[in-house]
DNA sequence: TGTGCATGTTCGAATTATCTGAAGTTGTTG
DNA sequence: CAACAACTTCAGATAATTCGAACATGCACA
């Protein structure tokens, strides 16, 4: 068996460094000199590079050296970093949970159940994933996501998932104070509207054409990369088009966003969050029982 | 002689997944199979985990089996990379040199630097890697790459990089009033802020994992969707960061972020010329030399 | 249901890597 | 110049790893 650099190897320069000397490295490592001497000609050897300098009574590490001690601690620490999370992993904490959450809701809602889970300690990261509507059953089922928080309740796929009702959310058609349709006759029509670019937010899901839902045909669209930019454009008068209310009750009321009454109202939507059935994990299981429970979600959506 | 991980037997981890089998690993390694059963019960002994499932005819990877392969990854290829810079220390010129430029430049602006540089007549074999925006620096660090033309400043990690200015946009390290950072005695040093997570704008438009636990970085990562999401979790106080100052100035003058100077502050974002500062290769410096005062890249970039 | 095949394990023996102990070399210091 | 310390050399001992042969088990197929 044969190999370059040795975990066991960058120990031994590190003792080395920290010791001052072959023979206090030896000490620390309860090994006698000659095991330390016989690591490091083994390692140049292997390496094919010279690292330390013996033209004087104490060996000096060469600029090869030294590179080769302070990047090789880097591995050192990676190495034990390794070994702990890997036990963790096996403790039955996954190492990585993917919240996919519905543009629609704000990322805020997330926040007092991600700060408690971080107060947990473990080594956990958590990711937050924005998935339109549409596209957060999809994210779900290829399991680009772990958890999903705002799904639709009526694209649910077939597969062993487990679904919660969050509530429901409204959506107000919403335009600029100076655009023409703040000032035109309610409830506006069809007609009224398709004379002015529709904002769009584009969908990140997979092999799904940009939005339809709840856009008239034959109408100009300006699509935006995501909802705050969707609200902006529409802030801007650059567009106009439905909005979830909770995310623009405050524009409303400070007036910066007029809401209209039209002919055909959009229906309020159903949020679920949503899971495999199946998966173990034990952050996912936190955060389930957490957010399941969690009026932040409840409480938004009703103001 | 006692190790818990050792690179051998992540090199053996490695070639069963990609073999299938121990029978096709051991094949790989030129070994006996019950040699490779040796290897991994001797890993599975000195970790205290059970890393692979034995219940069926074919061994499977447990979770933390898994873990362990895929971050074991990283090790594996970490080290590659020590024996390969060590190398290129102690000899001048390295065997190979990849430069990583951003996808928005052309590669037509290095094609003078690289004809230059193959008169010289010298053993280097060049490589041209196509880095995103975004995805830059983690290739610079994660050395992938040995040097960037057109990285940007958004997610320099930390480390010893050097980098050359092309232009400019200040960021600020934005804390929430009630973190506990924000009342922290400045300058923070690496340790202040490594002991809170770090708010980590994902890049979307390369198939980059988001920030995970790494193994070689102490400090836990908060992924958010986008840079409106890193903000949002910045104001919410959950993770810590830099962040483009023109962006955050109302919420800077209102209060609802916190300027907080820090040890290392952040160059401003451009595209920049990026490398290893510690990295001595000859040819890595000849490129930096040639390409630092090349007109070609800001010539392109001014028109 | 029985057979053949493939995968992985067990275990004794062999090989290789790493270590120890003793002696030697070299540089520094008093 | 002698004493001391640091590191090297080298033969032999010990520990780790490997091999080879036999065994156990699961799967596929007739």
């Amino acid at each position: 068996m044969h190999t370059a650099i040795t975990i066991d190897a960058l120990r031994v320069l590190d003792a080395i460094d920290r010791k001052g000397s072959f023979a206090g490295a030896a000490g620390e490592l309860f090994r006698v000199p000659s095991a330390i001497s016989y690591t490091v000609q083994k390692l140049e050897e292997d390496l094919n590079v010279v690292l330390f300098d013996r033209s004087g009574h104490r060996a000096v590490l060469t600029p090869a050296g030294r590179y080769l001690l302070k990047e090789g601690r880097t591995l050192l620490d990676a190495a034990e970093n390794l070994a702990h999370s890997t036990r963790q992993v096996a403790q039955g904490w996954e190492p990585r949970l993917r919240i996919g959450f519905n543009s629609l809701l704000p990322a805020e809602c997330l926040f007092p159940a991600i700060k408690d889970f971080f107060a947990l300690g473990v080594p956990v990261d958590v990711q937050i994933i924005e998935e339109v509507f549409a596209g957060a059953w999809d994210a779900l089922q290829s399991r680009r996501v772990d958890l999903i928080i705002g799904a639709d309740d009526i694209s649910k796929p077939s597969g062993n998932f487990t679904s919660h009702v969050l509530g429901n959310i409204t959506f107000t058609f919403a335009v600029a104070p100076g655009h023409p349709l703040a000032s035109a006759k309610e409830p506006l029509t069809e007609e009224d509207i398709s004379g002015f670019p529709a904002a769009v937010a584009a969908d990140t899901s997979r092999a799904l054409p940009a939005g339809h839902a709840g856009i008239f045909r034959r109408q100009r669209t300006l699509t935006a990369a995501n909802i705050d930019h969707k609200i902006s454009i529409q802030k801007a008068g650059l567009g106009v088009g439905w909005l979830p209310k909770p995310r623009i009750q405050e524009l409303l009321a400070s007036g910066q966003l007029i809401e209209k009454q039209v002919c055909e109202p959009r229906q309020p939507a159903t949020l679920l969050a949503a899971r495999h059935t199946d998966d173990k994990g034990k952050a996912l299981t936190w955060f389930w029982q957490r957010l399941t429970k969690d009026p932040a979600i409840a409480n938004w959506l009703n103001n």
